[in-house]
Parts: structure tokens; sequence; C-alpha cells
DNA sequence: TGTTAATATGACACTATCGTCATATGACAG
DNA sequence: CTGTCATATGACGATAGTGTCATATTAACA
């Protein structure tokens, strides 16, 4: 984490610090960042930024943590009713707050996105620490709750379950990555929506549900 | 790609290269892999190694045509009755298989499954090329025929249930990363099992179907 | 054996980056 | 005015990697 000093710097400096960090790490990835663009982009020098951070891996905790604070805010913004939401009403709200995310802060999101899939799992690990698993453990009473409630099929094992959601929620913030830029709001609702929809009733169709619409005769 | 002076060496000696830099992209993944290492793991001279390939990028795109040969010919060991499968048991199928090459080729499958998420995705596109476009289409035009055989609901759109079922496929693989060393193969076909459940059915109970077991009075 | 073409070799020049440290600056306290 | 503490600075030595090229070696063949 960074030195006092850096919270000390001038609100202007310290923010150009971290608009620069993002902006390298959003176009490089953690790998190719170099502390040597960054102090050059900025304009400090190189003594400097070793006064603040440790090294590159210092700074880019410093950021994800800052882009985890984010995150929550963007989720939570309308929490007041959270709790009364439906199963799959409130997975709903968590990947649309997601493109909502993406919309505010697109590098942030990219950032972050780069971390949940980055090579070196210990590295995430640590600088999650112990958040992250109390977040999981969140989520398995949820849903085991739910189970519970008869809202969701209780022959999944939770943490399939668990595994499942968070990854399609990699997925759909892959496909904003992809997509986000071309695509309508309205088309990535659609794709959330679908997405939920298979999760809800999955592909299947009922009996005799889609009988005449393409069958041949 | 190659050059021709490389095939033409003696197999050993061409094999060690390649174990060598599988071993390397395995370990440090491709940006933190350098052409020094490898050289001097094979202990062969620099010079010789720029007599082969044109860069790490070269050597890179090699061992990843290798690998999606070897997937392919492990995807389709048993081809032979694939057509009469339902679709349900293709995509089981299509998701075992991939269990199977992970055992099969630990490294090549971690490093396949790192090429599918790599930042560049330029890089992936000039890998893969046409044969990627023609695999896609490919499957739209088998999901559709589906559709019409009434096989699969035609309410969701072909593009969406692409996406889907290769994002549950990365899940799949990225669990094998995760737990593939400490879970049995048991275990990792009930996971499979599991995935194929949710996107047949989904998670959301019929009616009267969760009723009774954990429900409170 | 002599000639030629293919291949092998590793020293070299270059670039990028790292983390440190001795020194400079500045602000404030007595 | 002076001493002290926090902070700023950038030159420096060290490490690691890149791609090239002149030279050496080998194989094949006339």
């Amino acid at each position: 984490m960074p030195n006092p000093t850096f919270y000390n710097l001038p609100p202007e400096k310290r923010e150009l610090i971290t608009t620069v960090a993002i902006d390298e790490f959003y176009e490089k990835g953690y790998e190719k960042t170099s502390i040597a663009k960054i102090i050059d982009k900025a304009k400090i020098p190189r003594g400097s930024f070793y006064q603040y951070f440790e090294d590159k891996n210092d700074l880019y905790r410093y950021l994800i943590i800052e882009v985890i604070g984010a995150r929550k805010h963007q989720y939570s913004a309308h929490l007041s009713n959270l709790k009364e939401l439906s199963f799959f009403d409130y997975i709903r709200h968590l990947f649309l707050s997601g493109i909502q995310f993406y919309r505010d802060y697109p590098k942030l999101a990219s950032i972050a996105i780069d971390f949940m899939s980055i090579r070196d799992k210990e590295l995430r690990i640590i600088i999650l620490g112990e958040s992250q698993k109390k977040a999981d453990d969140y989520f398995i009473q949820y849903i085991n709750e739910r189970k519970d409630d008869g809202e969701i099929v209780n022959s999944l094992d939770t943490s399939t379950l668990v595994y499942f959601i968070h990854s399609m929620n990699q997925t759909l913030a892959n496909f904003f990555l992809d997509h986000g830029k071309t695509f309508e709001d309205d088309h990535l609702v659609q794709q959330v929506n679908n997405m939920i929809s298979i999760l809800e009733n999955g592909i299947k169709p009922l009996e005799g549900e889609n009988i005449g619409k393409n069958e041949e005769i």
C-alpha cells in the first residue's frame, strides 16, 4: 500500500499519478506496464515514485482496491430494496450494475476484468485477502436460503452454483469488453435477460412448447 | 511459422525445443516467457533460435497450432457416432473430451486456456485465422438445426446460445485448472453433468418440484 | 579433393527497466 | 538564523532481454 507521503501529495498530483497509472494498466495490462513509462508520463522523478510505492505490484494493489470500492458503490447504489428482490432479479441487478459500472468507468472495469483473470492466482488472493472470502461466504449463505425458500432447485450443490454464476458474470463482463462500444445499452440489457432466462429455465423446450413453430412437417 | 530448417532438425532436438518452450509458456505465461530462458534450457545457441523462428510470437503461434490440432484430435477421437447424439449429449461430449484433453496434456491445455483469454485479441484472431470463423459458423448452423428439430427452445437468439455454451466451456476449463489436480475424475464428470443440467433445465424448480424438501412449514 | 550451399554459433551493440542512494530543497520550530 | 525532519531528485550500477552478423562448421556432391 502507498506510503503516507503519497496521500499527503497535493490532490492534483496524486490524481495525475493515479490517472496515468490507470491509463497504462488499461492499455498494456499488468505485465507490460512499466514504472519507467508511468513516471515519464506523470513527469515525476524516479526517486519519488519509490517514495510513494514499493514497486509496481504495490501500485497495482492500490488501484485494484480503488476499483473494488467503486464497483461496490455502484452495486449498492440502490441497495434499499435489494433484499426484497427475487433471486433472479437479484442476479439481474448484479449483472446490470456491472454494465453501469462499465459505462461509468470503462478503463477501471477493464482493469478489473483483467485482474479477475490474472495468471498469478496468488497475487489475486493476496490483494483481495479476506474480503473475497467473506463475499463468497455471504453468497453461499444467500443461495442456501433461496434453496430453502424453494426459489432454486436444490439438486445442484451450492458451490457449483456459486462458481457458475460467478463465471457468468465474468462472461458478461467480457461480453461488454468485446461489444460494449458497438452495442447499444438496450442490446446489452437484452443479453443479460437472455442469460438469466437460460439460468432460470435452461434451453430445453417444455413438453410440447416448441411444436409446430419451426419444425418440419 | 517456423523456418523449414526447424523441421529438418533431428527429431529429438526439435522435440526438446518444443518441450522446453511448452514448459516455459506453461510456467510463466506468454508475456513473461523469454527466448533467453528457452535457448538456455534447451541448450541451443541464440543464433540457431532465430534461424528457426522469427521471434517469440512465431514460436507461440507454432505451439498454439499444435495444441489446436491435438485438441481436435481428442475431440473427434470417437467421432463415428457423433452425429447421432442428442444435442445435450453432444455438448456433454464436447465438455468431457475437454477433461480428457486436460488429463492427457495438462500443460498444453493450460496454455490453450491462457491463449483463449489472452489480452491481445488481435493476436488470437491472427493465430486462429479463418479456422475459428469456420468452426463458429458450423456451430451456429448446428444449433439452428437443433432448434428446428425442436430440441432447443427457439426463443433465444442463436448467437447468445453460442456465446453461452462457449463460456460454459471456458468455465469448465478454468474449473479443471483450479481443481483438476485435487479432484477425482468422478467429481469433474459430475461437474460437467451439473453444467449440462443447468443448460437443459435451468435452476428454477418446476411447479411444485421443490416443495417439502427443505422448505419451512 | 575442392566447391558450394545450408546450418550453427556466440559475441556484440542496443534498449529497457529496475531499485538505490547521496545530495538538494524546503518548511517549520526554537 | 540554524538545525532538523520530511520530501524530492536524478545519476548510477546492475540485470535481463532483444535481434544481428561475421565467422566457423558440416554435408553433399561433382
